[in-house]
RNA sequence: GCGGGCGUAGCCAAGUGGUUAAGGCAGUGGUUUGUGGUACCACCAUUCGUGGGUUCAAGUCCCAUCGUCCGCCCCA
């Protein structure tokens, strides 16, 4: 048998009901704020990611879903949105309508990682960006809004991780602090870490290894080493989110995998995950844009990942299957082709409709439509066919009327009215 | 990429070398051939992820492989 690829999955109907949950929340709440949807390709250019991300981060270095097309253009297909989004944002002058860009997207993402329950290798994300602003309010106001749909999905027990991993030039003052301070400690790192006291020192930081992780208790920390400036954007935006009543905790070490962040830099995490904990991930990137080939322009982001939001929603009560108002049972030639008439009349004028289309004895066909948790039956056998009526039953009472089958149409909003009833009840 | 656990029907599972692979849920048919929710009865895996091997004999042991889960790594 022909399966799934390794770290992809089928997302089965009674799993949809959370994702169109999730997306209609964030329709609703960023539209509110008045943020754009934006469709970019799911592959670019190799080049994009490469610059965009980082050539000495994992996910460039190892993790790209890279292939040449014909022609031997290198293509990637896109391991997280933000370079795409502005790709887009460059190359159709969104830039030049003015002020700032307020958009968000969503769509499958791919990474070549080792899957584990919330990773997979086709992932997806929602993810917003606000371009064009470097006050410190755009950071507050997207933390805001991912704090808001997280909210109105009814999670609880969330905390969100903040830290500023300033401009360019105080991550590499501070880059010398750190690395002067470790260099003693060297041989006691372990042994990633000692790779990334050359490469990447900032990673050492958020190392999960016990004797690591006590060296780096006591290294100097970001926030000391900040420019003025960068200081009081941090600052600022903290005072914004006390403002807002939004709970933070200061992590001096988090440090963004991708090259790109700047400035803020913030984690929404779960306990209820396991080891991919993070939710929500995100920060300023004030050179992208630049490094991409458009105007200086400074912007704010997040991405929320869509599978492991989902297993924490599950993790709450579980959304209820619509179930239909009317079901239709039938029998016999005749019968059956009026009740499939009949169906799509009804549907037509909003009522929700279940056709049984088994044929089978009538006593089955009323089973299925206790399970179906359907309101009400119509029954339409030979005799009912006969005459162009209907049997209406309700099936709590057990109640049931004959009804001409074009009376049943003039009835309808009577019929609309007691159903609501019986279905809240 | 590294280390470990697991894989028996649509789902939850018992079974740990010996003739026909428990049980429950769901499904299908019947008791009730035009009236449901209950009850009862019957049916529902020639086969245990896949491929090899050991053995008189394998779901059970060994090897490989695929998948999944946990941790590392990485990140949303």
């Amino acid at each position: 048998m022909i399966q799934a690829l390794r770290g992809t999955r089928d997302i089965l109907p009674e799993e949809v009901v959370y994702w169109q949950l999730i997306e209609a929340t964030v329709a609703e709440i960023l539209g509110r704020a008045v943020y754009r949807e934006i469709r970019a390709p799911i592959f670019e250019q190799t080049a994009l990611f490469e610059r965009g991300i980082g050539e000495a981060t994992d996910v460039v270095g190892k993790e790209m879903y890279t292939f040449s097309s014909r022609g031997d253009q290198s293509i990637t297909l896109r391991p997280e949105g933000t370079a795409g989004v502005v790709r887009a944002y460059i190359q159709n002058k969104l830039y030049a309508q003015g002020g700032v860009q307020r958009l968000w997207y969503t769509g499958p993402m791919f990474r070549y990682e080792r899957p584990q329950a919330g990773r997979q290798r086709q992932f997806h994300q929602v993810g917003l960006e606000l371009l064009g602003c470097d006050a410190p309010r755009a950071d507050a106001e997207v933390i805001a809004l991912a704090n808001n749909i997280l909210q109105t999905l009814g999670l609880q027990n969330l905390e969100m991780d903040i830290n500023s991993v300033g401009n360019g030039e105080d991550r590499q003052n501070y880059r010398a602090a750190l690395v002067g301070y470790l260099e003693p400690y060297k041989n006691d790192l372990d042994a990633d870490s000692q790779e990334r006291l050359i490469r990447n020192p900032l990673r050492i930081l958020d190392s999960k290894d016990p004797q690591t992780q006590e060296i780096a208790q006591n290294a100097p920390k970001i926030t000391e080493h900040l420019s003025v400036a960068s200081k009081n954007h941090f600052d600022t935006v903290l005072q914004l989110l006390r403002d807002l009543n939004i709970k933070y905790q200061i992590n001096h070490c988090l440090v963004r995998g991708l090259d790109y962040y700047t400035h803020t830099a913030f984690e929404i995490k779960s306990n209820d995950l396991g080891a991919q904990a993070t939710v929500c991930g995100g920060g300023r990137y004030d050179g992208l844009v630049k490094e991409l080939g458009g105007p200086e322009t400074q912007a704010v982001g997040w991405a929320i990942g869509m599978e492991r939001l989902v297993l924490l929603l599950q993790q709450l009560d579980s959304i209820a299957v619509n179930s239909p108002d009317l079901y239709i049972v039938s029998r016999g030639v005749a019968a059956e082709a009026q009740g499939l008439l009949l169906a799509q009349k009804l549907r037509s004028l909003d009522l929700g409709v279940e056709l049984d289309l088994s044929g089978s004895a009538f006593g089955k066909q009323f089973k299925r439509a206790d399970r179906s948790g359907a309101v009400a039956c119509l029954v339409i056998g030979d005799a009912e066919a006969e005459n162009q009526s209907v049997n209406l039953k309700w099936l709590a009472s057990g109640e049931q009327q004959a009804i001409a089958q074009k009376d049943l149409l003039d009835m309808v909003a009577e019929l609309k009215a007691k159903i609501k009833g019986l279905k809240s009840s």
